[in-house]
RNA sequence: GUGGUUGUAGUUCAGUUGGUUAGAACGCCUGAUUGUGGUUCAGGAGGUCGUGGGUUCAAAUCCCAUCUUCCACCCCA
């Protein structure tokens, strides 16, 4: 045991079983930002520091992980700084580079520094591993995949209907059930300032989004402890506790909030969305949450957030409009909307529904037993015929026991083999054995071809 | 960053008040079965008890440190 190695915290192997069913939640994810019309982007593992750091907050910072520099990495370090300790000063002196820590800042830092050569408005999609140095627990990695898909560059709400659409057909098509919540952040914006605290937006919206998870007595302690007057709290409270039918809501929001001018903006975007909504049919509910917060700061307009309807995991989506996004590294102006799948999440909430089809494991579809070399020269150029034919087959390479063979067969789930021996090679067929159902039967390799297609 | 928790075979776990050679199940390998996997039966391999130090005649067991696992908080996907 102490001599087996073994991988860092918060880090996991992806065995051949798990990966497939991966691919499978990738491709699907994929296959839906392709059709409506998402183009792949890839940016490196590691970026400038400097790209990084500032954009999470402090909290963000420290959950960076920091790439020490090659060669005599203390070489910047002076020997008074070394005595002093001081890490947060040091970091930028012997690290240059790091782990990236989302998918959005890269991206942000690719449209800024390509912007000559983007034509807007420009929609992108990613699929790649993020890292946090944070502390690992249920759902929660150092390492996990991040699938993004943003438009850039467009204020049309057209791109919102856009994205609920691809999130009802991405579910729909993994087979969950799923409610996808919107809000928007200009109705919060609007709230905030009618209670009197335009300043506290975020405070408002990281105690709001909190509502399902701790309660209405913690949020509102919350608020205080963020300096709420208890006047504004419990003007507040209607907000909070709104149901309803969307009509309904948006009524009373109205009456809340509309003689603000950030909230009217709101109220007009968010009755504009859903009326585009009201043209499509949708699997799953869509349902307007005043209390839905999300806690990036960026976020402006429309805001999303996916939860499964069969179980309680917290959000496995989310998304939002965000006006200025590319600001921080200098282009000011344009405004996007993006959305994120938590393939990680989702990978727990299908295994635990079991929801993967049964075949996702099981990419090969034919073995050949090896009786020996005279047997292998047989099997070998109709092996390479299955192959053009794109059907997914091996040999197994020694002439081990044939038990041996059949249970590597078994183990790895392939669900054909085929046994050409002495009276097979006579007739210039094969035996081809269903390992499922056990049943056999005598073959040319022109059957096998069509049997397996 | 804060609080708790865990560590013994490939895996999941037993292991008494400290006391012979540290066990089980599953998995793996071999055989029963020289052309047939899953079931059954028999046999076998596999452990520096996370690591370092301490207490003791004696430590998997008690103490300290450290690492690790998992969980909650903060924050987040």
């Amino acid at each position: 045991m102490a001599n087996t190695p073994g991988i860092p915290k918060g880090t996991r192997d992806f065995s051949p079983e798990i990966l497939a069913k991966r691919n499978y939640i990738f491709d699907i994810i994929k296959d839906v930002f392709k059709k409506f019309a998402y183009r792949q982007l890839e940016t490196p593992a590691m970026e400038n520091l400097s790209t990084l750091t500032g954009k999470y907050g402090e909290e963000g910072d420290k959950l960076l992980f920091k790439i020490l520099n090659s060669g005599n990495f203390l070489k910047k370090v002076t020997d008074p700084e070394l005595q002093e300790r001081d890490t947060k000063k040091m970091a930028h002196l012997v690290a240059e580079k790091g782990l990236r820590y989302d998918l959005t800042v890269p991206f942000a830092r690719y449209v800024v520094q390509h912007q000559n050569e983007i034509t807007f408005p420009f929609k992108r999609f990613q699929i790649q591993p993020v890292w946090r140095a944070d502390r690992p627990q249920k759902g929660r990695y150092r390492e996990f995949y991040q699938c993004d898909a943003d438009i850039i560059g467009s204020y049309s709400l057209i791109n919102e209907l856009e994205i609920v659409q691809m999130i009802d057909e991405v579910f729909t098509k993994l087979n969950l059930e799923v409610t996808i919540k919107i809000n928007n952040r200009k109705l919060l914006a609007g709230i905030a300032e009618r209670i009197g605290y335009p300043e506290k937006l975020i405070d408002l919206t990281v105690a709001i989004d909190k509502l399902d998870k701790i309660g209405l007595e913690k949020v509102y302690e919350e608020l205080r402890l963020a300096g709420i007057s208890d006047d504004a709290i419990n003007f507040l409270e209607p907000i909070l506790n709104l149901g309803g039918s969307f009509n309904d809501q948006m009524q009373c929001i109205e009456r809340f909030i509309g003689e603000t001018e950030t909230g009217v903006t709101g109220i007009v975007e968010t009755e504009k969305l859903f009326s585009y909504l009201d043209m499509f049919k949708f699997n799953n509910n869509i349902e307007l949450d005043l209390t839905l917060a999300r806690g990036l700061t960026y976020y402006t307009g429309a805001i999303f957030e996916v939860i499964s309807d069969e179980i309680q995991i917290g959000s496995i989506c989310g998304g939002g409009r965000y006006d200025d996004l590319t600001g921080i590294f200098g282009l000011k102006g344009v405004s996007g909307v993006g959305i994120s799948f938590g393939a990680d999440r989702i990978f727990d909430v299908m295994e635990n529904l079991n929801r993967f089809p049964e075949d996702t494991t099981s990419s090969v579809k034919l073995m050949f037993v090896n009786f020996g070399q005279k047997e292998e020269k047989y099997c070998l150029p109709v092996l390479q015929k299955l192959r053009q034919n794109g059907i997914n087959s091996e040999i197994f390479p020694d002439s081990s026991k044939m038990k041996k063979q059949m249970k590597y067969a078994n183990s790895n789930k392939i669900p054909y083999v085929a046994l050409a021996g002495e009276n097979e090679m006579q007739e210039n067929k094969f035996t081809l054995k269903n390992m499922e159902t056990g049943e056999q039967q005598l073959v040319t390799a022109a059957e096998m071809i069509k049997a397996l297609t």
